[in-house]
DNA sequence: CGGGTGCGTTGCAAAATGCAACCTATGCCT
DNA sequence: AGGCATAGGTTGCATTTTGCAACGCACCCG
């Protein structure tokens, strides 16, 4: 396998872990596709420390992530909202979730409208080329235009 | 909005990240998507420490996410591979590894090919129903059937 | 015997985290 | 004006989690 060797410097997970890899910053990111904007009521249902969750939405701001915006002055209060990057954030954030709930025990506290179509559905990883859904045994992988074999491969 | 005071302790994405919740875990899985088993080549591979690698081996298989098993005698020695429940993490990663290549600088170290029609694809979040993709716009979160409402909603 | 490989474990220092208290600025009630 | 509440943090300190390097063990090869 080719694969096995080409540079993990340069791997796409490796850098969006950089990013949003750690639980708390997961979290935050689920309250904001739910629609919490506010850090008061984010620090409350994600029960992250406050200290953390200050340092995180500051991260996610700098990293284009969230934006902070005034939604009041006198006094000046912001709220976090989605950025298009953030939003693109969607399908891990549903992966996970089905995940969690078809491993994690089953519940299903949340479930998922498409507005389209109008169905509660669970929406999958499908090939866009011949519409299939696809899971690990179906794809496989290749190096890319970008990968960098090692020298010591 | 009926789904802000939905009860978080049932949180199916807060149950994934109690197992998968850490940078290092997800570069484990990484690598077992690619086809490393190996103790040592994964321990190259993702630069964790000896000791984490090996606490988070410990955890993954204790959770069914990998599976240990003998590839020798005498020594004996293990490798690490994907269960059932492990394979279902693959959305997670593709669509952690897109992003992370959308946003993250643009390179693609690795492409995807669909097994199926032997096309080089991005596989993306569809529903199921009519076919659509679907990304956070498209979609709309409801309470489910074991959503917990909370008192002090 | 000496060296090398595969797979960990142990000890200790450095970093990240959680918790609780504190601070600022404002509004609201009396 | 005084007292309380709300939103959004910051600061200090104890606890937990990491990273690093060294060590251990079991085997194989020459």
């Amino acid at each position: 396998m080719s694969l096995a060797d080409w540079d993990r410097d340069n791997c796409s997970v490796a850098r969006a872990l950089e990013l949003i890899g750690d639980r708390h910053t997961v979290l935050v990111l689920r309250e904001a596709f739910v629609g919490e904007r506010r850090f008061d009521r984010i620090q409350r249902h994600t029960g992250v420390a406050r200290n953390i969750l200050s340092d995180r939405l500051n991260k996610l701001v700098a990293h284009g992530i969230l934006a902070r915006r005034p939604y009041q002055e006198r006094p000046v209060r912001h709220e976090y909202v989605l950025t298009e990057k953030g939003l693109d954030l969607y399908p891990v954030l549903v992966s996970l979730m089905q995940w969690g709930t078809r491993h994690g025990g089953g519940e299903a506290p949340i479930v998922l409208q498409h507005k389209g179509c109008g169905a509660l559905v669970e929406p999958r990883l499908a090939c866009p080329d011949c519409g299939e859904a696809v899971g690990a045994r179906d794809m496989r992988a290749l190096p890319g235009p970008d990968a960098v074999l090692k020298q010591t491969a």
